[in-house]
DNA sequence: TCCATAGGTTTCCAATGGAGACCAGGTGCG
DNA sequence: CGCACCTGGTCTCCATTGGAAACCTATGGA
């Protein structure tokens, strides 16, 4: 058994053919590179907190340079997860806020968050024993 | 009230405080930056489905190259989430698979990929929407 | 002898991401 | 008046990253 193993029978196949994440081409894939994406991810856990302007996402989530910050709220409107809305105060205020789309995924993000948080010590452990044995 | 709104009391703030990913510099926000990643996302939900190949993992895993996936398999084994073993046969075979704590992430990564699918409709809605406004 | 196979590594080039300059256009400050 | 400054960006440039394809190691078979 060598490449068909992932076709046993078993496996839950429906869901992956209507939209399989695995294949390059279909719109499930490129969704899931836009989700599974570092600064998507703080974007949204950010927002899922409550709507915030430009400035204060930027110094909220250090090390995003402002260029990518716009582009990936940019894709996150288009994609339908936050909304913007400007105040014609001045200088003009734009403030971004979740919508109820990308309030769902927010649980998926924050139980990565989670783990990320849980399990660091173990990770850390596991870099160590790996960097300790013989990799030079 | 402007930086600060984060800040207001009821937020579960203290499990922020140990390990920020919101602080570039923080370990916590290093292993998220590794999972949160289009190729890690994708190697460990088939590796969920049971231990492969590389070759194997190669073509269930459409679009990926070589380097990155000989890559992100490298760095998935020094973060302990995935087991590298090695049969002396000939030509010799390589089988990677997930330890406990890989294990651990597969439900939230699961959850993101369930999300994608299952919202996809509605994405795709949002940017028709997007593209049909004044947006040249 | 020469090719094939598995699992990579190396090389090279295109695409991506970041730093920092610049822009719009209205405000307060001297 | 004229100047610097505010927000929320865009533009330009360069360093890093990612992909395609060649190469490598080691062995077995025609």
């Amino acid at each position: 058994m060598q490449d068909g193993t992932f076709l046993s029978p078993g496996h839950p196949l429906e869901t992956r053919l209507r939209g399989d994440v695995f294949c390059a081409a279909c719109p499930t894939r490129q969704l899931l590179d836009r989700i599974a994406d570092k600064w998507s991810t703080l974007i949204l856990i950010v927002l899922g907190d409550g709507p915030m302007r430009f400035n204060a996402l930027r110094h909220r989530i250090d090390g995003v340079s402002q260029k990518m910050l716009s582009q990936t709220l940019k894709a996150l409107e288009r994609d339908g997860l936050v909304s913007r809305s400007v105040a014609p105060t001045v200088p003009v205020s734009v403030t971004y806020a979740m919508t109820p789309l990308g309030r769902s995924l927010l649980a998926a993000l924050q139980s990565m968050i989670d783990w990320a948080e849980t399990h660091m010590d173990e990770v850390e452990a596991a870099q160590a024993a790996y960097d300790g044995r013989d990799h030079p």
